[in-house]
DNA sequence: CATTGTAAAGTTTTT
DNA sequence: CTTTACAATG
C-alpha cells in the first residue's frame, strides 16, 4: 500500500469533483458519453472510504450488466480503497438474488430456489398455455412471454395483470393473464423464479417486510445506481426501498444512452427521480474527454435528429483528429475484408494494435462473417458474448442435474436431465410418473426414487408403468440416489466429472454429437471454471456457482492482456471505448434494425444503439454498409442506413477499399451516392427507374470488368433483377442489373 | 421409445 | 444457413 495515495479529486474538473464529494443525500448525475462517469462512480466511492470514513461494507453499486459490474469491482480496487472487495458491485439480479436466498421464505421461496433462464422460462409458458387452454398457433407463446414480462416490470402479478387487460380491454393481455396465472404456479411448484421474479420478489419482500426493509437499510448506507437510464420500474423502485432514512442514493445515467427499453426499461426514471427526491442535487457533466471533435460532432448530428430528448451539448478540447470514414462495401464478405485490411494498415503505418480496436455490430449473427475475416487473415480476435457459455446444450444438461440435486422440486431441470442422453423414459414415462407423484403428494424426483426403490427390493412397481420402463427409471432413479450421496462430499469440480460419467454423457455425447470434441472441451472448461470458484465447503460451493451459472451468461475467460480485435454487439459495447472504432452494417432493416422501424420509439432507440457506438471510437471512426447481405442464405440488396444520411457529409470522408475490384468500388459509388441524394426512403415502393433491358436466360451480355458471358438464370428483385452470368472465363457471378452495368450482346 | 428423416420456421439487443 | 418441430419408421 502506498504511503503516498493518488488525491481522489486530481485531474478531475469541477463538476466531476462535485460528483465525487457532495456525499450527502441524493445525487443526480446526467453524464454524456466519455464524460468519466465510471470514474466520478468509483472515485466516489473510494472517497467515501478514504475521506469519509465510511465503511466499504456499506456501500453498494448497483449496475445493469455483469461486465459494468466486473469493470467497477476492477477500478474501485485500481484506487487502493481498503478492503475494497466488501463494496457490493454487482447487478441488481445479483443483488436481488442474494436478498431471497437470505430471505426468500417471507415471500415463500426455499432458499435453494432455481432461477430459470428465458429458454426454461418459454418451456413453461408453452406449458402454461396448455393448461389455461391457449392455443399456440393464434397466440405465440413468444409474444405471451413478453406480455407476462413487461407485466413482471411493472411489479404486477397475475391478477393485476388480468384487472388491467379488463379495463384496458386488452384481449391480448386477458389471454396473457390466464396463462400468467398458471405460469405463477408451475414456477411455484418448482421452487423457482425467472428474471423477472428476482427483482419483483425482492421488491414484494422489501416492501411488506419491514424487517428486512431496515435490515437492509442498517447494511447499506450509500447506494449507487450506473445506468439509471436502462432501469425498469420495478428497479427503480428496488433502489427506492433500498433507500435508507439518509436518502444516500446516487444515480447516474445519460437518456441518449438508453437502448434497453425492449427489456422494458423506462426512461421516465430520470423524471421520477427528481419527483420522488425533490431535494436532489443534478449534476451535469458535459465534457467529453474521450472522442475527437470529429468523431464528437457526428454523434451530436446523429443524435439531434432524436424528438424525444432533453438538448444537451457535449464539449471538447481534442483537436478535429481524423476523418469519420465511410466506405460500402459490395458484400458483407468485402465489408469485413475491409475491415481487417485496414487494421493491418493502421498496424503498420500507425502506432495502432489489435487491441485497439473493436468491431461493432447490431446482431451476434454479423459476428460469423467478420470471424471467418479474422482467421483467413491470421488476425486474433476476441468474440465478446456470441453463443453463452452457459447456454450451450452440453453445459446446460449438466447444469440441470446440478439444479436438481440442489432443488429437488425442480422439475424443469429434471426431465431436462432425464432427457440427456437415452435412458429409455420417453413423453409417455414421464407423464405416467408425474401423474402418479402429483397423486402421491411427492415431487417427480421423489417418486422416481421410491420407484428405483421398490426394483431394488424386488416389488412390483408402485406406479402404472410397463415393466421397461420400470427399469428404465429405477436406474435413473439410482444414479440420483448416488449422486445426492455425493453431492456434499466432493468438491464441485469433482462432482461435474463423475455426473459425466456415471449418466453416460460423454458416451451420449461421442455418439451423438456433430462435433464432440467441441462440446467436450466446453465440458472441461466448465469444470475449470467450477474449479476455480472452490472455497472448501461443497454446499457453499455449489450454490455459488449454480447462481454464478445463472446471472452470468459468460466465463470471465478473456484476458486482455493479449493483443486482439474485439468483436463486440453494439448493446455490449456500452460503457467501453477504443481507439478505433468500426460500425458495420449501416443498412436499413438492420442498423435501424427491421424489427425497431414501425414506431418512432423504437426508431430512436436505434438511433441511440448508433450514437452509443460512434461515442465508443477516440480517435478513429469508421462507418461501413454492405450493398448485398446474406439472410437465411438468401442475399439481398440493402439500402443505406438512414443514420448515414443524418451525418453532415463534411464531416466524412468516402474510402474506396484498398486492393478491392475497381469495377466493385465503381459501382458501390454510384448506387450510394444515388441512395444518399435521390432514393425516397419513405414509401417502400421503388420508383420505376429499373432497368431499361430486361435480361432472360441464354442472353449473351457484357460486363465491363469480367468481359462477356451467358445469362444462366435470372430473378426479379423487386424494381431490379438478380442474374446469374456465366462468363467466358468460366466464372460464375451473381448481379444486380442495375448496378453491374450489364449490356445486351446482340448475337 | 428412440432414431431417422423431412419440413418449416426463424434471429435484435441481455439479466 | 441453422436450428427446431413433427412424422414416420424400426
Amino acid at each position: 500500500m502506498s504511503t503516498h495515495p493518488p488525491d481522489l479529486l486530481d485531474g478531475l474538473n469541477d463538476a466531476q469533483a462535485e460528483a465525487v464529494i457532495t456525499t450527502e443525500g441524493p445525487l443526480l448525475i446526467v453524464a454524456g458519453p466519455g464524460s468519466g462517469k465510471t470514474r466520478v462512480v468509483t472515485h466516489r466511492i473510494a472517497y467515501l472510504v478514504r475521506e469519509s470514513s465510511v465503511s466499504p461494507y456499506r456501500i453498494a453499486a448497483v449496475t445493469f450488466t455483469n461486465k459494468a459490474a466486473r469493470e467497477m469491482r476492477d477500478r474501485i480496487q485500481g484506487l487502493q480503497v481498503p478492503d475494497a472487495d466488501s463494496v457490493f458491485a454487482g447487478t441488481f439480479h445479483a443483488f436481488c438474488a442474494r436478498l431471497l436466498r437470505r430471505y426468500g421464505e417471507g415471500v415463500g421461496l426455499d432458499s435453494n430456489y432455481t432461477i430459470y433462464d428465458a429458454d426454461d422460462q418459454l418451456g413453461l409458458i408453452k406449458q402454461s398455455m396448455q393448461l389455461a387452454d391457449v392455443d399456440e398457433k393464434r397466440n405465440p407463446p413468444r409474444a405471451i412471454q413478453g406480455v407476462i414480462s413487461r407485466a413482471k416490470s411493472l411489479l404486477m402479478d397475475s391478477v393485476g395483470l388480468a384487472k388491467r387487460a379488463q379495463i384496458e380491454d386488452d384481449f391480448q393481455a386477458e389471454i396473457a393473464a390466464r396463462v400468467y396465472h398458471h405460469y405463477e404456479e408451475l414456477l411455484g411448484r418448482s421452487n423457482a423464479v425467472d428474471f423477472d421474479d428476482l427483482l419483483m420478489r425482492a421488491v414484494q419482500l422489501l416492501q411488506e417486510n419491514l424487517d428486512v426493509r431496515e435490515d437492509y437499510h442498517r447494511r447499506y448506507h450509500y447506494l449507487m445506481v450506473d445506468e439509471f437510464q436502462d432501469t425498469n420500474i420495478a428497479q427503480y423502485r428496488l433502489a427506492r426501498l433500498l433507500t435508507g432514512p439518509d436518502q444516500n442514493i446516487c444515480v447516474v445515467g445519460d437518456p441518449d444512452q438508453s437502448i434497453y427499453s425492449w427489456r422494458n426499461a423506462d426512461i421516465r426514471n430520470i423524471l421520477s427521480f427528481q419527483q420522488d427526491y425533490p431535494d436532489a442535487r443534478t449534476i451535469a457533466l458535459e465534457q467529453n474527454y474521450r472522442s475527437s471533435r470529429n468523431i464528437l460532432d457526428t454523434a451530436s448530428a446523429l443524435i439531434a435528429n432524436n424528438g424525444m430528448r432533453v438538448e444537451k451539448e457535449l464539449v471538447t478540447e481534442k483537436t478535429a483528429g481524423a476523418d469519420v470514414v465511410v466506405h460500402e462495401a459490395y458484400s458483407a464478405v468485402e465489408e469485413a475484408e475491409f475491415v481487417v485490411k485496414q487494421i493491418k494498415d493502421l498496424k503498420n503505418r500507425e502506432k495502432i494494435s489489435l487491441g485497439d480496436c473493436a468491431v461493432m455490430y447490431r446482431i451476434n449473427a454479423q459476428s460469423r462473417i467478420l470471424e471467418r475475416a479474422c482467421s483467413d487473415h491470421d488476425l486474433k480476435y476476441r468474440l465478446v458474448g456470441g453463443t453463452q457459455f452457459y447456454r450451450r446444450r452440453e453445459v446446460r444438461d449438466v447444469l440441470a442435474f446440478l439444479f436438481v440435486l440442489r432443488n429437488p422440486q425442480d422439475d424443469v431441470n429434471l426431465e431436462r436431465a432425464i432427457k440427456t442422453s437415452s435412458r429409455g423414459i420417453g413423453d409417455k414415462t414421464l407423464q405416467g410418473i408425474v401423474r402418479w407423484s402429483l397423486g402421491q403428494h411427492i415431487t417427480v424426483l421423489e417418486g422416481i426414487k421410491r420407484i428405483s426403490l421398490a426394483k431394488a427390493a424386488g416389488l412390483p412397481c408402485p406406479a402404472p408403468l410397463a415393466s421397461r420402463a420400470y427399469t428404465a427409471v429405477s436406474r435413473f432413479g439410482e444414479l440420483m440416489i448416488r449422486m445426492e450421496d455425493l453431492r456434499d462430499k466432493l468438491p464441485i469440480s469433482r462432482l461435474i466429472k463423475v455426473l459425466v460419467d456415471e449418466a453416460g454423457l460423454e458416451a451420449y455425447i461421442r455418439s451423438v454429437d456433430t462435433n464432440p470434441e467441441e462440446r467436450m472441451e466446453n465440458l472441461y472448461e466448465l469444470i475449470a471454471s467450477a474449479e476455480e470458484k472452490e472455497t472448501g465447503s461443497p454446499e457453499d460451493d455449489m450454490r455459488d456457482f449454480l447462481e454464478y451459472a445463472s446471472l452470468q451468461s459468460d466465463v470471465d475467460t478473456y484476458d486482455d492482456t493479449e493483443d486482439a480485435l474485439t468483436l463486440i454487439t453494439l448493446h455490449q459495447a456500452k460503457g467501453l471505448e477504443f481507439p478505433v472504432v468500426f460500425i458495420v452494417g449501416l443498412e436499413e432493416g438492420l442498423l435501424p434494425h427491421s424489427r425497431s422501424m414501425d414506431s418512432n420509439e423504437e426508431l430512436e432507440e436505434e438511433r441511440r444503439l448508433c450514437y452509443v457506438g460512434i461515442t465508443r471510437a477516440q480517435e478513429r471512426l469508421y462507418l461501413l454498409r454492405a450493398f448485398q447481405r446474406a439472410m437465411y442464405g438468401r442475399s439481398s440488396s440493402t439500402l443505406p442506413s438512414r443514420f448515414l444520411d443524418e451525418i453532415p457529409q463534411k464531416l466524412l470522408t468516402y474510402a474506396s477499399a484498398p486492393g478491392a475490384r475497381t469495377v466493385q468500388t465503381v459501382s458501390h459509388r454510384t448506387s450510394f451516392d444515388r441512395s444518399l441524394t435521390t432514393w425516397d426512403r419513405g414509401s417502400s415502393v421503388e420508383e420505376p427507374a429499373g432497368p431499361e433491358y430486361v435480361p432472360s436466360v441464354g442472353d449473351q451480355v457484357k460486363h465491363v470488368k469480367f468481359g462477356q458471358g451467358e445469362v444462366v438464370q435470372c430473378e426479379r428483385w423487386g424494381s431490379d433483377y438478380e442474374v446469374s452470368v456465366c462468363f467466358d472465363g468460366g466464372e460464375l457471378r451473381r448481379l444486380l442489373l442495375s448496378f453491374a452495368g450489364l449490356e445486351k450482346v446482340q448475337g
